[in-house]
DNA sequence: ACTCATCCGGAACCGTGACTCCGCTTCCGG
DNA sequence: CCGGAAGCGGAGTCACGGTTCCGGATGAGT
């Protein structure tokens, strides 16, 4: 593979990543093309529809979220569900809530599956430490991501940037064990 | 204006309010005209425009949302904000997230104006009586909020209706004062 | 430098969906 | 009942955006 097109690929999910979380999905593959300089020819020579230039967006992002959910669950003392859930609301802001694709359609049920997977790892870690309080489940921790990935695209017009980080200290407040 | 004029633009809404809420915005006006059993130019009739029907969908439930404001304001205990809060929860996932249009895009400023003016009063009250943790302020409320919108959003292909309650539940155990 | 396989750009194509137009139908006051 | 004004339906128009195509440019091995 030549050198400029490799260069070319990256700049098109970069462009993408900028474009389509800034002004939603329905932005024109044009304006992704002149996002990344290089006409719509060329995204299309890299990827056959703009479908599949989402999927291998949302690819890159929920490597991103494996990747930070792996290094959560090497802490193995109860506290990377915590870490966790930052981390995700950072990747979340950071990509503009496009990360939310991942979980509200349907795309890419295998990496949805694996990180669930983690996630009821960590929740099962904390309870046996007992950072979390009881009876909360992993259940409950994607409801809370699902409220975080809302606040984001709310968020996302406004002023407030960083109005996550807040929602994440209200929102987990009750679900630390009762400080007695 | 005629009767059956009447009839159906009242028609015209309930069918935008389903249709849009189960398929989305890109659903196309022929969907709504055939779900409300009327023809496209009946339609354009009644909305100039696509998005003017949206605007109608969204003064709709804005009213729902500030009738349901208004009562628990009657209340004058303290208990308000629950209600309120209890009540949005309700009518967004009645609606099927469209009211979220309503926070996340411009639409009807005048209209977010008001509630965001109400749900002031109401946690004002909440204060005056310590029904409220201290510290609290009006934009947390939105922010939870927000999350609902996220939450119902996200359950909308999925399985479990009544997340959203479970999501309430957990996330104003931390804005209730610390019960000693 | 030469060559050619690979890659690039953007004009042209085509399907979709918002919106218009107009002949027909239906209501309703006299 | 009758007349005509208000309303209706849906085929046709048009613009927009995803996708294709191909002549020209460009990188890389010899």
């Amino acid at each position: 593979m030549r050198q400029d097109a490799v260069r070319n690929r990256r700049h098109l999910v970069a462009a993408a990543r900028r474009v389509f979380g800034r002004d939603g999905l329905d932005s024109g593959v044009e304006a992704v093309a002149k996002q990344a300089g290089v006409g719509t020819g060329t995204l299309y020579r890299h990827f056959p529809s703009k479908d599949d230039l989402i999927a291998a967006l949302l690819e890159d992002l929920s490597d991103e979220v494996l990747a930070s959910a792996q290094s959560a669950l090497d802490h193995r003392d109860g506290s990377g569900i915590w870490e966790f859930m930052q981390a995700t609301g950072a990747i979340q802001a950071d990509s503009q809530g496009l990360l939310g694709l991942l979980w509200r359609e349907g795309r890419r049920p295998e990496r949805v599956a694996a990180i669930r997977e983690i996630i009821a790892e960590l929740v099962k870690d904390a309870h046996r430490h007992h950072t979390l309080a009881a009876g909360v489940s992993q259940q409950d921790i994607i409801l809370i991501l699902h409220g975080l990935r809302g606040v984001i695209e709310s968020a996302h017009d406004g002023t407030d940037e960083d109005a996550w980080k807040r929602y994440l200290e209200l929102a987990t407040g009750s679900l630390r064990p009762r400080k007695k």
